[in-house]
DNA sequence: TATTGTTATACTCTATAACTATA
DNA sequence: TATAGTTATAGAGTATAACAATA
């Protein structure tokens, strides 16, 4: 958070093509984030590669709030997380050709669709679902309980303050 | 970290088009973070848009690091920011054409360049640092000093865990 | 044979504008 | 006029393969 650290030279750390001073950078907690984004990106990577929701977390992120809410729209899901609804059309696209979630027509607002899952998509929703949990512990795993305590109160309070919007509850 | 809370419908939280329930997603720490860097990338783009480092934060990230470590080639500072060879060459080519950065031919090592900062650079690198500091200092006040240094130390091992490399020293 | 930088290609994500149909 | 969804387009990021020069 302060003073970079200086050189080292002349003491035992020698060995190596000479070390790199990247005291700048993380003295940055906002690059420190973005560095472990890019990580725990390569995680979900792997871990949904051998399944349809694969290359990006838009699509499981978007099935849970199904999951979880049946009867929201495109914009609603658009709004939680960050995404424009041209995105939207996409992710939906997707979830659609894979069998997994209906865009049913509202019947009194009919410009809106309400996204259900399907029997197949209720189904995989749960075997997702542990997935995604199985891949968070693991990379959170070097962590102490209180570690990943503190860590989400302070990233709770961090996205309340930055995301107060008309989100909801939970978290 | 567990149980999600419950839809708490009949309570007096029957106001607005009826709350999203998205303790699914919040339970996992990687949401939370990825949520929290797309915050704190757009808090970057305006930071920097009126700067020729706008447009990502890898033009920033690499001159920070050329001007602590005179000399860098390409692919030194690809390892340390996760970028492929051919990602450096587009943000050396900008940083380049924006007249920050020399490429200087290594004089025994003829394959690649002593990456330096020119007049130019040097004098601009410090306004640069300072908006940096500015706009993660801003991003991260809704913490008290005891989170951010708590939220410092936790990412710190994290990305020591994920990343223990080559890296170097700082931090 | 391996490495540095380069070019080309492709796929994803993101951002914008414009269109439709509904309200 | 405003909103939900759609389409098209362009930009940036990322990943891959292939190439030239050098080691």
């Amino acid at each position: 958070m302060s003073a970079h650290q200086p050189k080292a030279r002349g003491s035992r750390a020698e060995a190596k093509p000479a070390l790199l001073d990247i005291s700048p950078l993380t003295d940055l907690l906002s690059f420190h984030m973005r560095m472990l984004v890019l990580a725990v990106n390569r995680a979900y990577d792997e871990a949904f590669a051998p399944t349809p929701l694969a290359g990006g977390t838009g699509k499981l992120t978007t099935l849970m709030l199904i999951a979880a809410n049946p009867g929201m729209s495109q914009s609603d899901i658009g709004r939680v997380l960050s995404k424009d609804r041209p995105a939207m059309v996409r992710i939906i696209d997707h979830l659609e050709a894979e069998k997994l979630v209906l865009r049913k027509r509202h019947p009194e607002e009919r410009r809106r669709y309400e996204l259900v899952l399907t029997a197949q998509g209720r189904a995989s929703v749960k075997r997702f679902m542990a997935i995604a949990q199985t891949y968070d512990e693991t990379f959170f795993a070097p962590l102490s309980d209180r570690e990943k305590t503190n860590l989400s109160r302070i990233l709770r309070k961090l996205r309340l303050a930055y995301q107060s919007d008309t989100l909801g509850m939970g978290g």
